[in-house]
DNA sequence: ATGGTCGCGAGGCGA
């Protein structure tokens, strides 16, 4: 089974790219996010045509997750319970539209959209790591409760675990920039620590090896990215890890998203 | 260069 997982930032702006890419790639689960609509306007015939079924959770044109396969999907769940909500400045706190989880063949797939955190001092830095943490307490007890489980939490992380993760990280440090923190990595090793393993980094080693680049200051031209996107795979799935890669030429061109599409092949 | 580029939606926000 080929899984993918891809921040297309927009799906509507995309919807070719994602159409050619699962026939290109012959992928048959891709965990999607940032769609940036509603069910209303959600190209659901971008999947159906092909044949995949495909589950969506958006409400507006911030965030949005979906889940699209052609290997059986059930359990749709949107959201993970007492998922943390925002509310900037003081604005009523809603929960966001950045989880949905669905079985695939038996895997458990998570599309996750993380919270960007904005500046290392911003709220929305209390909510990345306070969202974090409740995922990362619902990813505990699903093992605890079955260490058999085959779970694939993935999706765009906004956290770049090594510092060879990012283009300069003396630059990052320089400017304050997020996603390189102790706070930030911190999350991001719990999830490690409670079982689950990158099963990409092995098959595709870096430094220099990106998912994401801004579109701002040109950085795809110049080479100059962050690995932020992820699959981490509970203990029982990861050892079905057979191949992965990151196709950066989806980055290429006029039209791309500012994320590659990440890639792994299950036994 | 307190810049640059996208997407949404029709001004400013988020990334």
């Amino acid at each position: 089974m080929r899984i993918a997982t891809w921040n297309v930032n927009s799906l509507r702006a995309r919807a070719d790219r994602v159409e050619e890419f699962l026939e290109r790639q012959d992928v048959d689960v891709l965990a999607i996010q940032e769609t940036k609509c509603k069910d209303e306007s959600f190209p659901w015939e971008v999947f159906e045509h092909n044949g995949y079924d495909v589950a969506h959770f958006g409400f507006s044109q911030w965030n949005g997750v979906a889940i699209a396969s052609r290997v059986g999907l059930k359990d749709v769940e949107r959201t993970f319970p007492n998922q943390p909500p925002f509310g900037k400045g003081g604005k009523d706190p809603v929960q966001e539209a950045r989880a949905i989880g669905a079985t695939c063949d038996g895997v458990r797939v998570w599309s996750l959209y993380v919270p960007n955190g904005r500046s290392r001092e911003d709220e929305h830095m209390t909510y990345k790591l306070a969202w974090l943490r409740k995922m990362r307490e619902h990813a505990s007890a699903w093992l605890a409760e079955d260490p058999q489980a085959q779970i694939l939490l993935a999706g765009d992380w906004n956290i770049a675990p090594e510092d060879e993760d990012v283009w300069d990280i003396d630059f990052f440090e320089k400017n304050r920039i997020t996603h390189v923190t102790g706070p930030e990595r911190a999350a991001f090793q719990e999830f490690v620590d409670a079982g689950y393993t990158d099963i990409v980094r092995p098959h595709t080693p870096g430094p220099g090896v990106y998912t994401f680049w801004d579109y701002t200051s040109l950085r795809f031209q110049k080479r100059q990215g962050m690995r932020i996107d992820f699959l981490l795979a509970s203990p029982a799935l990861a050892q079905h890890a057979e191949h992965a890669f990151i196709d950066k030429d989806e980055r290429r061109g006029k039209g791309a998203s500012d994320h590659a599409p990440v890639l792994a092949d299950l036994s």
